[in-house]
RNA sequence: GUGACUGUAGCUCAAUGGUAGAGCACCAGCUUGUGGAGCUGGGCGUUGCGGGUUCAACUCCCGUCAGUCACCCCA
């Protein structure tokens, strides 16, 4: 066949997009493995959402002006004519499902966990894929700080336990609908007479959206930011004491945390507690200048308007968060870790001869339901390869089958280590491997 | 969406305007009955793609796509 120029187009992932293959797909599942007994140890249950939803859902829920809805969102108009959309996260399609389902006549709160691939169109970057996967948790049904603290603990504990080390938590409250209003104006205001200190897209931000004028990160912003009034002072008493409940949870739990004013979170639904937990690096550059990035390793907070939004009758509260599992996979202090359907072989199996061949599955299926996991290469004849590919592989015992074996119903275990050979009878195999392995 | 750097075999990389190479990996054989080694053989690579300059382009120029990184924003 010749090759022309369709390879190049056809045989390439689309962009920011990637294959998982063999210890990447197990890495990513041994997380979600031990993300998902976590959880359920806290009482969370299983959901999997769609992975497309209606595109309206992502618009009233993350918002019409934010970037994901704006510049981010893979949306498709089916044959039928519906607009759907790649989920961009997977709040909405939980609260969806919530109401879906009826879970409003669940005892609350309703305690969900999920995983799974998000989509974004942005540009690929350290840390950033347009096809990702997170880990999500929802309490819904509860207004309760123990539950915004609950959510950051098992967020920490699953991250802990995955072997990471430099993590903190950076904490901060919103208000809800009344207080937030008020802290907006006063951040106006004080943005207002300090326009001249500030970036041009920091004063498209006053027009547009003013809690992230707190987001920016350009280096003449920094002294306007530094004094402007901080969202916690603003806080009417029910949030203030709703926000300190959740700090003196996270004392009592152990987790050190940082306060940080500027974290406002860029999703329209948040109220009240807003969170990250970001990973600390020391890099070192070129020039020998030490510096430290931070990359977010997860996020979430109380969305008390959302199910509001979506339903238009009555407020539901609610808190979650998500894990970037890539994010996490890329930290060099990862656990690796892996499923528990990854078994690690003792065995190689081994034929020659035709009619050993034959045999092999009679005698690999009697090792299958005798639970003794097995690698091989029946594709390949000769016996010096397949030994070979058994020292590779590193297993301790060889299993061979030759014509001879095949004829008189025997194989031979062999000692990869000593090379010590003993022939045994195949129905006598398995438990002459349970004694001996 | 913006900017910088990069793009040669499956992988890592050579070839500074003059015939596209090496190591590793892979496959086969030496060796259908016993292991890490060795030896022999195995690649018609549109040098990401398209155009331009030139007698001649992997090399220079333009465009484009992709990768990496940063901005924006986020996980």
């Amino acid at each position: 066949m010749k090759k022309t120029k369709n390879k190049e187009e056809l045989l390439k992932s689309p962009k920011g997009m990637r294959d998982l293959i063999g210890n990447d797909f197990f890495h990513l599942q041994g997380f979600m493995e031990k993300a998902a007994e976590i959880s359920m140890y806290y009482g969370f249950q299983p959901i999997e959402t769609t992975m497309l939803e209606k595109e309206e859902l992502f618009n009233r829920s993350v918002g019409e002006n934010s970037d994901i809805v704006t510049k981010e969102m893979y949306t498709i108009k089916t044959k039928g004519g519906d607009h759907l959309a790649l989920r961009p996260e997977t709040t909405a399609g939980v609260m969806r499902a919530y109401f879906e389902h009826g879970m409003q006549s669940w005892p609350q709160p309703v305690m969900l966990f999920n995983y799974g691939p998000v989509f974004r169109h942005d540009n690929p970057q350290k840390g950033r894929w347009r096809q990702f996967y997170q880990f999500n948790l929802e309490v819904i049904g509860t207004k309760k700080s123990v539950a915004d603290a609950m959510v950051i603990m098992i967020l920490y504990t699953i991250l802990k336990e995955a072997g990471l080390k430099d993590i903190s938590v950076q904490i901060n409250s919103i208000g809800d609908s009344d207080c937030r209003n008020s802290y907006r104006r006063e951040l106006v205001n004080y943005y207002k007479k300090h326009l001249k200190g500030i970036c041009a897209d920091c004063r498209e931000r006053l027009k547009t959206n003013p809690l992230r004028l707190l987001d920016c990160k350009n280096p003449h912003c920094q002294e306007v930011k530094q004094n402007a009034p901080e969202s916690v002072a603003y806080l009417c008493a029910p949030c203030k004491a709703h926000f300190k409940e959740v700090l003196e949870y996270l004392d009592s739990f152990g987790i050190s945390y940082e306060i940080n004013s500027n974290l406002v979170r860029g999703l329209d639904y948040y109220s009240r507690t807003v969170f990250e937990i970001v990973s600390n690096k020391k890099t070192v550059a070129e020039d020998g200048v030490e510096s430290n990035s931070t990359l977010s390793l997860a996020g979430g907070g109380r969305y008390d308007y959302l199910a509001k939004v979506l339903t238009g009758k009555k407020d539901v509260p609610a808190t979650g968060g998500a894990i970037g599992v890539d994010r996490v996979l890329m930290q060099e202090e990862y656990a690796k870790l892996t499923p528990r359907i990854v078994k690690k072989p003792k065995i190689f199996f081994i034929q020659l001869s035709q009619d050993a061949k034959q045999k092999s599955f009679e005698i690999i299926e009697i090792l299958r339901k005798a639970k003794v996991s097995i690698t091989q290469s029946l594709a390949k004849d000769s016996l010096s390869v397949q030994l070979a590919l058994a020292e590779k592989a590193g297993v301790p015992f060889a299993i061979i089958l030759g014509q001879k074996e095949a004829l008189e119903s025997t194989v031979i275990v062999r000692n990869m280590d000593n090379r010590s050979q003993y022939t045994v009878k195949i129905d006598k195999l398995a438990e002459y491997l349970k004694k001996n392995l």
